[in-house]
DNA sequence: AATCGGATAAATGTGTTCATTTCTTTTGCA
DNA sequence: TGCAAAAGAAATGAACACATTTATCCGATT
Protein backbone atom coordinates (compact mmCIF):
# COMPACT_ATOMS: atom_id res chain seq x y z
CA UNK A 1 0.00 0.00 0.00
CA UNK A 2 1.53 3.25 -1.06
CA UNK A 3 -0.71 5.19 1.27
CA UNK A 4 -1.76 3.98 4.69
CA UNK A 5 -5.44 4.18 3.94
CA UNK A 6 -7.51 4.48 7.04
CA UNK A 7 -11.00 3.06 7.37
CA UNK A 8 -12.51 6.50 7.03
CA UNK A 9 -10.71 7.30 3.79
CA UNK A 10 -11.50 3.88 2.43
CA UNK A 11 -15.16 4.33 3.21
CA UNK A 12 -15.12 7.80 1.70
CA UNK A 13 -13.76 6.48 -1.57
CA UNK A 14 -16.16 3.58 -1.71
CA UNK A 15 -19.12 5.79 -1.06
CA UNK A 16 -17.99 8.39 -3.56
CA UNK A 17 -17.60 5.69 -6.15
CA UNK A 18 -20.97 4.21 -5.30
CA UNK A 19 -22.66 7.57 -5.71
CA UNK A 20 -20.87 8.68 -8.87
CA UNK A 21 -21.40 5.30 -10.49
CA UNK A 22 -25.10 5.48 -9.74
CA UNK A 23 -25.16 2.54 -7.36
CA UNK A 24 -26.65 4.84 -4.78
CA UNK A 25 -29.46 6.92 -6.22
CA UNK A 26 -30.09 10.61 -5.61
CA UNK A 27 -32.43 11.06 -2.69
CA UNK A 28 -31.54 7.73 -1.11
CA UNK A 29 -31.39 7.81 2.63
CA UNK A 30 -28.04 6.71 3.96
CA UNK A 31 -28.77 4.67 7.06
CA UNK A 32 -25.73 4.64 9.24
CA UNK A 33 -25.90 1.22 10.82
CA UNK A 34 -26.86 -0.48 7.57
CA UNK A 35 -24.09 1.21 5.61
CA UNK A 36 -21.65 0.50 8.41
CA UNK A 37 -22.51 -3.16 8.31
CA UNK A 38 -22.33 -3.24 4.52
CA UNK A 39 -18.86 -1.74 4.57
CA UNK A 40 -17.79 -3.87 7.49
CA UNK A 41 -16.84 -0.94 9.68
CA UNK A 42 -18.25 0.81 12.69
CA UNK A 43 -20.44 3.87 12.58
CA UNK A 44 -17.68 6.15 13.76
CA UNK A 45 -15.50 6.11 10.64
CA UNK A 46 -18.61 5.92 8.49
CA UNK A 47 -19.93 9.14 9.95
CA UNK A 48 -16.58 10.75 9.33
CA UNK A 49 -16.74 9.66 5.71
CA UNK A 50 -20.29 10.94 5.34
CA UNK A 51 -19.33 14.25 6.90
CA UNK A 52 -16.54 14.61 4.38
CA UNK A 53 -18.83 13.79 1.49
CA UNK A 54 -21.39 16.21 2.81
CA UNK A 55 -18.86 19.02 2.70
CA UNK A 56 -17.79 17.88 -0.74
CA UNK A 57 -21.37 18.22 -1.82
CA UNK A 58 -22.10 14.66 -2.80
CA UNK A 59 -24.45 14.04 0.08
CA UNK A 60 -26.77 16.31 1.99
CA UNK A 61 -27.24 16.34 5.71
CA UNK A 62 -29.74 17.58 8.25
CA UNK A 63 -29.19 17.52 11.97
CA UNK A 64 -30.78 14.53 13.65
CA UNK A 65 -32.34 13.53 10.35
CA UNK A 66 -29.46 11.82 8.64
CA UNK A 67 -27.61 11.84 5.37
CA UNK A 68 -29.06 11.59 1.90
CA UNK A 69 -27.54 11.22 -1.52
CA UNK A 70 -27.70 14.70 -2.91
CA UNK A 71 -29.98 15.35 -5.84
CA UNK A 72 -28.51 17.44 -8.61
CA UNK A 73 -30.73 19.52 -10.80
CA UNK A 74 -30.18 20.22 -14.45
CA UNK A 75 -29.14 23.70 -13.40
CA UNK A 76 -26.47 22.21 -11.18
CA UNK A 77 -25.02 20.19 -14.02
CA UNK A 78 -25.06 22.87 -16.68
CA UNK A 79 -23.93 25.39 -14.11
CA UNK A 80 -20.95 23.20 -13.34
CA UNK A 81 -19.90 23.33 -16.98
CA UNK A 82 -20.40 27.07 -17.14
CA UNK A 83 -18.18 27.68 -14.16
CA UNK A 84 -15.62 25.17 -15.35
CA UNK A 85 -15.47 26.95 -18.69
CA UNK A 86 -14.91 30.27 -17.00
CA UNK A 87 -12.32 29.01 -14.53
CA UNK A 88 -10.32 27.04 -17.03
CA UNK A 89 -10.40 29.92 -19.49
CA UNK A 90 -9.05 32.06 -16.70
CA UNK A 91 -6.37 29.45 -16.12
CA UNK A 92 -5.32 29.81 -19.75
CA UNK A 93 -4.98 33.56 -19.47
CA UNK A 94 -2.81 33.21 -16.39
CA UNK A 95 -0.83 30.24 -17.66
CA UNK A 96 0.18 32.08 -20.82
CA UNK A 97 2.23 34.43 -18.68
CA UNK A 98 4.04 31.59 -16.94
CA UNK A 99 5.14 29.47 -19.85
CA UNK A 100 8.60 27.98 -19.61
CA UNK A 101 10.35 25.46 -21.79
CA UNK A 102 9.51 22.63 -19.42
CA UNK A 103 5.89 23.76 -19.42
CA UNK A 104 5.81 23.73 -23.21
CA UNK A 105 7.33 20.30 -23.24
CA UNK A 106 4.85 19.00 -20.68
CA UNK A 107 1.86 20.13 -22.71
CA UNK A 108 3.39 18.88 -25.94
CA UNK A 109 4.02 15.47 -24.43
CA UNK A 110 0.44 15.21 -23.27
CA UNK A 111 -0.88 16.22 -26.65
CA UNK A 112 1.45 13.73 -28.33
CA UNK A 113 0.20 11.03 -26.00
CA UNK A 114 -3.30 11.84 -27.17
CA UNK A 115 -2.20 11.66 -30.79
CA UNK A 116 -0.78 8.22 -30.16
CA UNK A 117 -3.98 6.98 -28.53
CA UNK A 118 -6.15 8.27 -31.37
CA UNK A 119 -3.78 7.06 -34.07
CA UNK A 120 -5.80 3.91 -34.86
CA UNK A 121 -8.62 6.07 -36.17
CA UNK A 122 -10.83 5.16 -33.27
CA UNK A 123 -10.70 5.24 -29.50
CA UNK A 124 -10.11 1.61 -28.71
CA UNK A 125 -11.70 0.33 -25.51
CA UNK A 126 -8.33 -0.59 -24.06
CA UNK A 127 -7.20 2.99 -24.63
CA UNK A 128 -10.20 4.62 -23.04
CA UNK A 129 -8.72 4.82 -19.57
CA UNK A 130 -5.42 6.14 -20.83
CA UNK A 131 -7.15 8.76 -22.92
CA UNK A 132 -9.22 9.95 -20.01
CA UNK A 133 -6.14 10.15 -17.86
CA UNK A 134 -4.37 12.16 -20.53
CA UNK A 135 -7.36 14.47 -20.77
CA UNK A 136 -7.46 15.05 -17.04
CA UNK A 137 -3.71 15.58 -16.93
CA UNK A 138 -3.84 18.13 -19.69
CA UNK A 139 -6.49 20.23 -18.02
CA UNK A 140 -4.78 19.86 -14.66
CA UNK A 141 -1.45 20.91 -16.15
CA UNK A 142 -2.92 24.10 -17.55
CA UNK A 143 -4.53 24.93 -14.23
CA UNK A 144 -1.29 24.29 -12.36
CA UNK A 145 0.57 26.54 -14.75
CA UNK A 146 -1.86 29.29 -13.92
CA UNK A 147 -0.36 29.49 -10.45
CA UNK A 148 -3.72 30.07 -8.79
CA UNK A 149 -4.47 27.14 -6.48
CA UNK A 150 -8.18 27.90 -6.21
CA UNK A 151 -8.88 27.23 -9.85
CA UNK A 152 -7.78 23.65 -9.54
CA UNK A 153 -9.53 23.25 -6.20
CA UNK A 154 -12.87 24.35 -7.56
CA UNK A 155 -12.66 22.54 -10.85
CA UNK A 156 -11.75 19.44 -8.90
CA UNK A 157 -14.86 19.76 -6.80
CA UNK A 158 -16.97 20.28 -9.91
CA UNK A 159 -15.83 16.87 -11.05
CA UNK A 160 -17.88 15.50 -8.18
CA UNK A 161 -21.04 16.62 -9.92
CA UNK A 162 -22.27 13.35 -11.36
CA UNK A 163 -22.82 14.09 -15.02
CA UNK A 164 -20.30 16.90 -15.16
CA UNK A 165 -17.34 14.71 -14.34
CA UNK A 166 -15.03 13.67 -17.11
CA UNK A 167 -15.38 10.13 -15.89
CA UNK A 168 -18.97 9.72 -16.97
CA UNK A 169 -18.73 11.47 -20.29
CA UNK A 170 -18.91 8.87 -22.98
CA UNK A 171 -17.92 10.08 -26.34
CA UNK A 172 -19.83 7.95 -28.76
CA UNK A 173 -18.70 9.83 -31.81
CA UNK A 174 -15.04 9.60 -32.79
CA UNK A 175 -15.19 12.85 -34.70
CA UNK A 176 -16.12 14.55 -31.49
CA UNK A 177 -13.07 13.10 -29.81
CA UNK A 178 -10.84 14.19 -32.64
CA UNK A 179 -12.26 17.67 -32.57
CA UNK A 180 -11.85 17.82 -28.82
CA UNK A 181 -8.27 16.69 -29.02
CA UNK A 182 -7.61 19.21 -31.74
CA UNK A 183 -8.69 21.84 -29.23
CA UNK A 184 -5.92 20.59 -26.98
CA UNK A 185 -3.46 21.05 -29.82
CA UNK A 186 -4.55 24.60 -30.37
CA UNK A 187 -4.57 25.44 -26.68
CA UNK A 188 -1.06 24.08 -26.25
CA UNK A 189 0.17 26.05 -29.26
CA UNK A 190 -1.52 29.23 -28.17
CA UNK A 191 -0.09 28.94 -24.67
CA UNK A 192 3.35 28.17 -26.03
CA UNK A 193 3.22 31.42 -27.94
CA UNK A 194 1.91 33.31 -24.94
CA UNK A 195 -1.45 33.93 -26.57
CA UNK A 196 -3.47 33.75 -23.38
CA UNK A 197 -6.71 35.26 -24.64
CA UNK A 198 -6.77 32.96 -27.63
CA UNK A 199 -6.12 29.91 -25.46
CA UNK A 200 -8.83 31.07 -23.10
CA UNK A 201 -11.33 31.39 -25.92
CA UNK A 202 -10.59 27.92 -27.20
CA UNK A 203 -10.79 26.47 -23.71
CA UNK A 204 -14.11 28.14 -23.06
CA UNK A 205 -15.53 26.76 -26.26
CA UNK A 206 -13.91 23.40 -25.57
CA UNK A 207 -15.85 23.03 -22.35
CA UNK A 208 -19.01 24.74 -23.51
CA UNK A 209 -19.17 22.31 -26.36
CA UNK A 210 -18.79 19.44 -23.91
CA UNK A 211 -21.92 20.66 -22.20
CA UNK A 212 -23.76 21.00 -25.49
CA UNK A 213 -22.72 17.51 -26.41
CA UNK A 214 -23.75 16.14 -23.03
CA UNK A 215 -27.08 17.85 -23.49
CA UNK A 216 -27.56 16.05 -26.77
CA UNK A 217 -26.46 12.72 -25.35
CA UNK A 218 -28.80 13.26 -22.45
CA UNK A 219 -31.72 13.52 -24.80
CA UNK A 220 -30.63 10.46 -26.75
CA UNK A 221 -29.54 8.16 -23.93
CA UNK A 222 -30.82 9.67 -20.70
CA UNK A 223 -30.50 6.52 -18.65
CA UNK A 224 -26.77 6.32 -19.26
CA UNK A 225 -25.94 9.64 -17.69
CA UNK A 226 -28.36 10.88 -15.14
CA UNK A 227 -30.32 8.69 -12.84
CA UNK A 228 -32.76 11.22 -11.64
CA UNK A 229 -35.30 10.00 -9.14
CA UNK A 230 -38.02 9.80 -11.74
CA UNK A 231 -41.36 9.05 -10.15
CA UNK A 232 -42.56 6.72 -12.87
CA UNK A 233 -39.32 5.12 -13.98
CA UNK A 234 -37.32 3.78 -11.04
CA UNK A 235 -34.26 3.04 -13.16
CA UNK A 236 -32.95 -0.02 -11.39
CA UNK A 237 -32.04 -1.34 -8.01
CA UNK A 238 -33.42 0.02 -4.82
CA UNK A 239 -35.80 2.89 -4.77
CA UNK A 240 -36.03 5.76 -2.36
CA UNK A 241 -39.44 5.00 -1.04
CA UNK A 242 -40.45 6.00 2.40
CA UNK A 243 -42.34 2.83 3.10
CA UNK A 244 -40.69 -0.23 4.47
CA UNK A 245 -38.31 -1.86 2.13
CA UNK A 246 -38.64 -5.57 1.90
CA UNK A 247 -35.04 -6.36 1.20
CA UNK A 248 -31.92 -5.08 2.88
CA UNK B 1 -33.52 28.11 20.06
CA UNK B 2 -34.63 28.64 16.53
CA UNK B 3 -32.20 26.05 15.24
CA UNK B 4 -31.42 22.93 17.22
CA UNK B 5 -27.67 23.43 17.10
CA UNK B 6 -25.84 20.25 17.79
CA UNK B 7 -22.52 20.05 19.58
CA UNK B 8 -20.72 19.38 16.33
CA UNK B 9 -22.12 22.45 14.58
CA UNK B 10 -21.47 24.56 17.62
CA UNK B 11 -17.87 23.41 17.76
CA UNK B 12 -17.49 23.99 14.03
CA UNK B 13 -18.62 27.57 14.37
CA UNK B 14 -16.46 28.26 17.39
CA UNK B 15 -13.39 26.84 15.71
CA UNK B 16 -14.06 28.69 12.47
CA UNK B 17 -14.40 31.90 14.41
CA UNK B 18 -11.26 31.19 16.41
CA UNK B 19 -9.27 30.61 13.26
CA UNK B 20 -10.62 33.51 11.23
CA UNK B 21 -10.21 35.88 14.13
CA UNK B 22 -6.61 34.83 14.58
CA UNK B 23 -7.07 33.26 17.98
CA UNK B 24 -5.65 30.08 16.56
CA UNK B 25 -2.55 30.71 14.50
CA UNK B 26 -1.67 29.15 11.17
CA UNK B 27 0.38 26.04 11.69
CA UNK B 28 -0.95 25.42 15.17
CA UNK B 29 -1.48 21.80 15.98
CA UNK B 30 -5.04 21.06 16.98
CA UNK B 31 -4.79 18.50 19.76
CA UNK B 32 -8.03 16.64 20.02
CA UNK B 33 -8.00 15.98 23.76
CA UNK B 34 -7.20 19.53 24.71
CA UNK B 35 -9.58 21.15 22.25
CA UNK B 36 -12.32 18.82 23.35
CA UNK B 37 -11.77 19.75 26.95
CA UNK B 38 -11.59 23.44 26.11
CA UNK B 39 -14.89 23.28 24.30
CA UNK B 40 -16.43 21.08 26.94
CA UNK B 41 -17.31 18.30 24.54
CA UNK B 42 -16.05 14.86 23.73
CA UNK B 43 -13.61 14.02 20.98
CA UNK B 44 -16.28 12.52 18.76
CA UNK B 45 -18.16 15.72 17.85
CA UNK B 46 -14.89 17.60 17.84
CA UNK B 47 -13.46 15.28 15.22
CA UNK B 48 -16.59 15.76 13.16
CA UNK B 49 -16.15 19.52 13.37
CA UNK B 50 -12.49 19.27 12.41
CA UNK B 51 -13.34 17.02 9.49
CA UNK B 52 -15.80 19.59 8.25
CA UNK B 53 -13.30 22.40 8.59
CA UNK B 54 -10.70 20.30 6.84
CA UNK B 55 -12.97 19.93 3.82
CA UNK B 56 -13.75 23.62 4.00
CA UNK B 57 -10.04 24.27 3.78
CA UNK B 58 -9.52 26.04 7.07
CA UNK B 59 -7.54 23.23 8.61
CA UNK B 60 -5.27 20.63 7.12
CA UNK B 61 -5.21 17.00 8.03
CA UNK B 62 -2.91 14.02 7.71
CA UNK B 63 -3.84 10.49 8.65
CA UNK B 64 -2.64 9.52 12.08
CA UNK B 65 -0.87 12.84 12.41
CA UNK B 66 -3.69 15.13 13.35
CA UNK B 67 -5.18 18.45 12.33
CA UNK B 68 -3.39 21.74 11.91
CA UNK B 69 -4.58 25.25 11.27
CA UNK B 70 -3.94 25.70 7.61
CA UNK B 71 -1.31 28.16 6.53
CA UNK B 72 -2.28 30.42 3.69
CA UNK B 73 0.33 31.80 1.40
CA UNK B 74 0.24 35.20 -0.23
CA UNK B 75 -0.59 33.38 -3.44
CA UNK B 76 -3.62 31.84 -1.74
CA UNK B 77 -4.92 35.21 -0.65
CA UNK B 78 -4.34 37.09 -3.88
CA UNK B 79 -5.55 34.06 -5.81
CA UNK B 80 -8.75 34.13 -3.82
CA UNK B 81 -9.41 37.68 -4.93
CA UNK B 82 -8.58 36.86 -8.53
CA UNK B 83 -11.05 34.02 -8.63
CA UNK B 84 -13.66 36.01 -6.78
CA UNK B 85 -13.31 38.80 -9.30
CA UNK B 86 -13.77 36.37 -12.16
CA UNK B 87 -16.70 34.52 -10.63
CA UNK B 88 -18.58 37.60 -9.54
CA UNK B 89 -18.00 39.25 -12.89
CA UNK B 90 -19.46 36.12 -14.43
CA UNK B 91 -22.39 36.44 -12.06
CA UNK B 92 -23.03 39.94 -13.39
CA UNK B 93 -23.08 38.77 -16.99
CA UNK B 94 -25.58 36.06 -16.13
CA UNK B 95 -27.66 38.19 -13.79
CA UNK B 96 -28.17 40.86 -16.42
CA UNK B 97 -30.25 38.38 -18.39
CA UNK B 98 -32.45 37.55 -15.41
CA UNK B 99 -33.42 41.01 -14.20
CA UNK B 100 -36.98 41.44 -13.06
CA UNK B 101 -38.70 44.31 -11.34
CA UNK B 102 -38.34 42.68 -7.96
CA UNK B 103 -34.66 42.09 -8.65
CA UNK B 104 -34.19 45.74 -9.53
CA UNK B 105 -35.97 46.75 -6.38
CA UNK B 106 -33.88 44.40 -4.25
CA UNK B 107 -30.62 45.83 -5.51
CA UNK B 108 -31.90 49.38 -5.24
CA UNK B 109 -32.95 48.84 -1.66
CA UNK B 110 -29.55 47.48 -0.75
CA UNK B 111 -27.79 50.38 -2.40
CA UNK B 112 -30.13 52.81 -0.65
CA UNK B 113 -29.36 51.14 2.65
CA UNK B 114 -25.69 51.78 1.97
CA UNK B 115 -26.43 55.41 1.15
CA UNK B 116 -28.18 55.78 4.46
CA UNK B 117 -25.28 54.24 6.39
CA UNK B 118 -22.73 56.48 4.69
CA UNK B 119 -24.87 59.58 4.97
CA UNK B 120 -23.04 60.96 8.03
CA UNK B 121 -19.94 61.45 5.92
CA UNK B 122 -18.13 58.71 7.75
CA UNK B 123 -18.66 55.05 8.56
CA UNK B 124 -19.63 55.25 12.20
CA UNK B 125 -18.49 52.35 14.36
CA UNK B 126 -22.06 51.45 15.22
CA UNK B 127 -22.84 51.20 11.53
CA UNK B 128 -19.89 49.01 10.66
CA UNK B 129 -21.72 45.74 11.14
CA UNK B 130 -24.75 46.90 9.21
CA UNK B 131 -22.59 48.12 6.35
CA UNK B 132 -20.74 44.83 6.13
CA UNK B 133 -24.02 42.98 6.13
CA UNK B 134 -25.33 45.19 3.36
CA UNK B 135 -22.15 44.61 1.38
CA UNK B 136 -22.39 40.84 1.73
CA UNK B 137 -26.08 40.92 0.86
CA UNK B 138 -25.45 42.94 -2.27
CA UNK B 139 -22.84 40.57 -3.61
CA UNK B 140 -24.92 37.58 -2.62
CA UNK B 141 -27.96 39.01 -4.34
CA UNK B 142 -26.10 39.44 -7.61
CA UNK B 143 -24.81 35.90 -7.44
CA UNK B 144 -28.24 34.53 -6.71
CA UNK B 145 -29.67 36.43 -9.65
CA UNK B 146 -27.11 34.73 -11.87
CA UNK B 147 -28.94 31.47 -11.37
CA UNK B 148 -25.75 29.44 -11.17
CA UNK B 149 -25.50 27.89 -7.71
CA UNK B 150 -21.79 27.12 -7.98
CA UNK B 151 -20.76 30.74 -8.14
CA UNK B 152 -22.17 31.44 -4.74
CA UNK B 153 -20.84 28.18 -3.35
CA UNK B 154 -17.29 28.93 -4.38
CA UNK B 155 -17.30 32.58 -3.46
CA UNK B 156 -18.67 31.54 -0.11
CA UNK B 157 -15.78 29.18 0.43
CA UNK B 158 -13.32 31.88 -0.60
CA UNK B 159 -14.61 33.93 2.28
CA UNK B 160 -13.00 31.34 4.51
CA UNK B 161 -9.59 32.47 3.36
CA UNK B 162 -8.49 34.59 6.31
CA UNK B 163 -7.48 37.87 4.77
CA UNK B 164 -9.72 37.51 1.74
CA UNK B 165 -12.94 37.55 3.71
CA UNK B 166 -15.01 40.67 3.79
CA UNK B 167 -15.11 40.35 7.52
CA UNK B 168 -11.46 41.17 8.09
CA UNK B 169 -11.16 43.97 5.59
CA UNK B 170 -10.90 47.18 7.48
CA UNK B 171 -11.46 50.22 5.41
CA UNK B 172 -9.45 52.92 7.05
CA UNK B 173 -10.10 55.48 4.40
CA UNK B 174 -13.64 56.77 4.01
CA UNK B 175 -13.03 57.80 0.43
CA UNK B 176 -12.30 54.19 -0.35
CA UNK B 177 -15.62 53.19 1.13
CA UNK B 178 -17.47 55.84 -0.83
CA UNK B 179 -15.78 54.80 -4.04
CA UNK B 180 -16.56 51.14 -3.32
CA UNK B 181 -20.19 51.92 -2.65
CA UNK B 182 -20.34 53.96 -5.81
CA UNK B 183 -19.33 50.79 -7.63
CA UNK B 184 -22.41 49.17 -6.16
CA UNK B 185 -24.52 52.00 -7.55
CA UNK B 186 -23.09 51.55 -11.00
CA UNK B 187 -23.39 47.78 -10.93
CA UNK B 188 -27.01 48.00 -9.88
CA UNK B 189 -27.77 50.50 -12.63
CA UNK B 190 -25.95 48.51 -15.27
CA UNK B 191 -27.75 45.34 -14.29
CA UNK B 192 -31.08 47.12 -14.22
CA UNK B 193 -30.49 48.14 -17.83
CA UNK B 194 -29.36 44.68 -18.79
CA UNK B 195 -25.80 45.82 -19.42
CA UNK B 196 -24.15 42.63 -18.28
CA UNK B 197 -20.68 43.20 -19.68
CA UNK B 198 -20.50 46.64 -18.18
CA UNK B 199 -21.61 45.38 -14.79
CA UNK B 200 -19.07 42.59 -15.04
CA UNK B 201 -16.28 45.01 -15.78
CA UNK B 202 -17.17 47.18 -12.81
CA UNK B 203 -17.44 44.17 -10.55
CA UNK B 204 -14.09 42.84 -11.65
CA UNK B 205 -12.46 46.16 -10.94
CA UNK B 206 -14.42 46.47 -7.71
CA UNK B 207 -12.85 43.28 -6.37
CA UNK B 208 -9.46 43.71 -7.96
CA UNK B 209 -9.20 47.07 -6.28
CA UNK B 210 -10.07 45.45 -2.97
CA UNK B 211 -7.04 43.22 -3.40
CA UNK B 212 -4.86 46.15 -4.34
CA UNK B 213 -6.06 48.00 -1.31
CA UNK B 214 -5.49 45.02 0.94
CA UNK B 215 -2.01 44.75 -0.46
CA UNK B 216 -1.34 48.32 0.55
CA UNK B 217 -2.84 47.88 3.99
CA UNK B 218 -0.79 44.75 4.40
CA UNK B 219 2.37 46.71 3.92
CA UNK B 220 1.25 49.44 6.28
CA UNK B 221 -0.31 47.38 9.06
CA UNK B 222 0.74 43.80 8.52
CA UNK B 223 -0.04 42.61 12.02
CA UNK B 224 -3.69 43.55 11.67
CA UNK B 225 -4.38 41.25 8.75
CA UNK B 226 -2.15 38.29 8.47
CA UNK B 227 -0.76 36.52 11.44
CA UNK B 228 1.82 34.41 9.80
CA UNK B 229 3.60 31.94 12.06
CA UNK B 230 6.59 34.08 12.81
CA UNK B 231 9.32 32.02 14.41
CA UNK B 232 10.55 34.73 16.71
CA UNK B 233 7.30 36.35 17.70
CA UNK B 234 4.74 33.96 19.25
CA UNK B 235 2.07 36.62 18.81
CA UNK B 236 -0.35 36.36 21.69
CA UNK B 237 -2.92 34.25 23.38
CA UNK B 238 -2.74 30.65 24.28
CA UNK B 239 0.18 28.47 23.81
CA UNK B 240 1.06 26.79 20.62
CA UNK B 241 3.75 24.71 22.22
CA UNK B 242 2.99 22.00 24.67
CA UNK B 243 5.96 21.77 26.93
CA UNK B 244 9.30 22.38 25.41
CA UNK B 245 9.46 22.64 21.71
CA UNK B 246 12.83 24.11 21.03
CA UNK B 247 12.58 24.58 17.32
CA UNK B 248 10.14 24.19 14.45
C1' DA C 1 -64.55 9.70 10.93
C1' DA C 2 -60.78 12.65 11.43
C1' DT C 3 -57.43 14.70 14.16
C1' DC C 4 -54.76 15.43 18.00
C1' DG C 5 -52.02 13.35 21.63
C1' DG C 6 -49.08 10.12 23.79
C1' DA C 7 -46.32 5.85 23.89
C1' DT C 8 -43.22 2.89 21.59
C1' DA C 9 -39.63 2.04 18.27
C1' DA C 10 -35.93 3.47 15.44
C1' DA C 11 -32.18 6.30 14.18
C1' DT C 12 -29.00 9.78 15.16
C1' DG C 13 -25.61 12.32 18.45
C1' DT C 14 -22.26 11.93 21.96
C1' DG C 15 -19.34 9.95 25.64
C1' DT C 16 -16.20 6.33 26.72
C1' DT C 17 -12.95 2.67 26.06
C1' DC C 18 -9.70 0.03 23.59
C1' DA C 19 -6.35 -0.67 19.69
C1' DT C 20 -2.90 1.20 16.63
C1' DT C 21 0.20 4.48 15.07
C1' DT C 22 3.45 8.08 15.86
C1' DC C 23 6.58 10.68 18.53
C1' DT C 24 9.87 11.00 22.36
C1' DT C 25 13.20 9.41 25.28
C1' DT C 26 16.43 6.39 26.83
C1' DT C 27 19.72 2.97 26.45
C1' DG C 28 23.16 0.31 24.11
C1' DC C 29 26.94 0.09 21.04
C1' DA C 30 30.54 1.59 17.94
C1' DT D 1 30.75 11.40 21.95
C1' DG D 2 27.63 10.31 18.41
C1' DC D 3 24.27 7.50 16.24
C1' DA D 4 20.94 3.93 16.19
C1' DA D 5 17.59 1.02 17.88
C1' DA D 6 14.28 -0.15 21.21
C1' DA D 7 11.17 0.89 24.91
C1' DG D 8 7.96 4.10 26.75
C1' DA D 9 4.64 7.90 26.32
C1' DA D 10 1.26 10.29 23.88
C1' DA D 11 -1.96 11.07 20.39
C1' DT D 12 -4.97 9.42 16.88
C1' DG D 13 -8.47 5.87 14.88
C1' DA D 14 -12.12 2.83 15.61
C1' DA D 15 -15.49 0.12 18.29
C1' DC D 16 -18.82 0.08 21.68
C1' DA D 17 -22.41 1.83 24.72
C1' DC D 18 -25.44 5.27 26.25
C1' DA D 19 -28.38 9.57 25.66
C1' DT D 20 -31.29 12.30 22.85
C1' DT D 21 -34.02 13.28 19.10
C1' DT D 22 -37.20 11.95 15.58
C1' DA D 23 -40.49 8.95 13.40
C1' DT D 24 -44.27 5.64 13.68
C1' DC D 25 -48.25 3.64 15.54
C1' DC D 26 -52.13 3.28 18.34
C1' DG D 27 -55.81 5.08 20.95
C1' DA D 28 -58.64 8.73 22.86
C1' DT D 29 -61.36 12.72 22.10
C1' DT D 30 -64.07 16.09 19.58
Amino acid sequence: MSEPHTSTELATEKLREAILSGELLPGDRLHQDRLAEMLGISRTPLRAALTTLAQTGLVSYESNRGFYVREFSIADVSGAFQVRAELEAMACRLAAANMTDTARKLLNDLVAEGDRLLEPGALLPENLGAYRRMNVNFHTAVMDLAGNPWIRTFVQSLHNVPAASDRVIMWRDFRVIERSHDDHHRIARALAKGQGERAAAIMREHITFALEHLDLQLKLYPQDFLRMPSPDKPAKGRKASRSKRSSE
